[in-house]
DNA sequence: CGTGCGCTTGAGATACTTCAATGCTAGTGG
DNA sequence: CCACTAGCATTGAAGTATCTCAAGCGCACG
């Protein structure tokens, strides 16, 4: 399946990772890691632990989680992705997934078969140069997590996660000033703040109740950014701080 | 201060960063960064939250660790790192420090300009995939730190920080069988796995009882590698992995 | 010979979990 | 169009892992 120009139109545009690239080079790159553009439904195994890395995608459309899975059913979700998000372990010399990925929603993504990519970014110094800004940004988001889970209450985890997601959705534009899609069950917010679902409900409706946050039917609303601020002892500084983040 | 031949090789033999440089270029990137061999005390401060970036560090001896501080003083350690690993918010392009670096022991250590360390990484291909490498086997390490933090329980946290630090001395070379310098307090242990020092206390003694580890005069002797790996739900082929792991 | 830091232990408090039940809503099959 | 089911949110009640506060002890250091 062929690249349109409209489509590399869209990848130049909204995935980091390919930002500062011409789409002469883009429309290069798609073509030797063979990219085709696939949809899948909710609840889909995107990569599953110990599965042989063959590709690498990158979300268009919906979300995924990436999650580690405990032998007894404990679950820990490392992380959300969504448009122009890349999941896979690019970039690191593993052959085996070391991690789950998922979908919630419905996916559009694009398919890069995995060797011809890593060679790419070898041979071309700006993909390069991206993927490793990409991991240092993940890697301080991830750091940013930590700090939370291991020295931070359920509330202040809570609603860290929910401003993390809300400056991840003001960065891309996809929120309606204090509202945003939020596709995520009770029990993922659960296993991204290492909580259970029933604290989290109760967490969630203390917020509610402080009318700080409501999440109703998929759309989460911030009532109070003041308020919701303070549950998360973070400045409006801070939060600015976060927008300003992600992979630039 | 000119790095001597023997230095350079010392360098060269111990640092992951440097590892598969020649000679010849590792001695041009330290003289094009200044680099300078400095010895601190023990609890310096290497660098502090909001201090602007002005150098890299590398430490050849000794322990650090690098950790977020909340406001009202609850601390969450990072990360330690000791001989051959690098600190510093190097390949970012931050300018000002985000987290806590200090000394836990005397530490010998290699300054160098952080400027001119980021230009000669831009130059040298090499440098630049390795420190690549180094970032990606950074993220995975913390997100195995995540998923310790947010789903497991004090004795699994704590046992697994043990395994950890085990495969870092087993790597390199620093454990006698079964035993290792231990230069950390309870208080470390706690705020590197999210715990209390009481509550650390508590279960190291249950570990010390059940005759899995044992620390005594800043030495740990793994008593039962077996009983250990239990209490961290680990197989040995996980202790493995850990070992074969790190910045390669 | 005090003084401080780290380790140890006890007793009581609490944040979060577990188990269990109820209700709501959307989807499914008859 | 209704009965049935499944998934998710909500709430109550009881349990527990971990925390907090507090005290004593040993050792190193000045």
């Amino acid at each position: 399946m062929m690249p349109s120009a409209d489509e590399v139109q869209e990848l130049v545009a909204h995935v980091p990772l390919f930002g500062s690239l011409r789409s002469e080079s883009l429309k290069h790159i798609l073509e030797q890691t063979s990219a085709r553009l696939v949809e899948d439904g909710s609840r889909q195994f995107i990569s599953r632990h110990g599965q042989e890395v063959t590709d690498v995608s990158i979300i268009m459309d919906g979300w995924v989680m990436r999650y580690d899975l405990l032998a007894d059913g404990r679950r820990q979700i490392l992380e959300f992705g969504t448009s122009g998000d890349t999941v896979g372990p690019f970039g690191t010399t593993a052959t085996h997934h070391q991690y789950f990925v998922q979908t919630i929603t419905p996916v559009r993504r694009w398919i890069l078969d995995a060797e011809s990519f890593s060679a790419a970014a070898r041979k071309e110094p700006e993909l390069h140069r991206r993927l490793t800004l990409l991991a240092f940004t993940a890697l301080s988001e991830r750091e940013d997590m930590v700090t939370d889970l291991g020295r931070r209450s359920a509330p202040e985890r809570i609603a860290r996660l929910i401003l993390r997601l809300l400056a991840r959705m003001d960065r891309a534009g996809s929120s309606k000033g204090n509202q945003y899609d939020f596709p995520f069950k009770q029990s993922h917010i659960a296993d991204a703040t290492g909580l259970t679902a029933v604290h989290v409900n109760r967490t969630l409706m203390s917020f509610r109740k402080s009318n700080a946050v409501r999440i109703d039917n998929g759309v989460l609303t911030v009532v109070n950014i003041d308020v919701l601020l303070l549950l998360a002892e973070m400045t409006m500084a801070d939060f600015n701080a976060l927008k300003r983040k992600g992979p630039a």
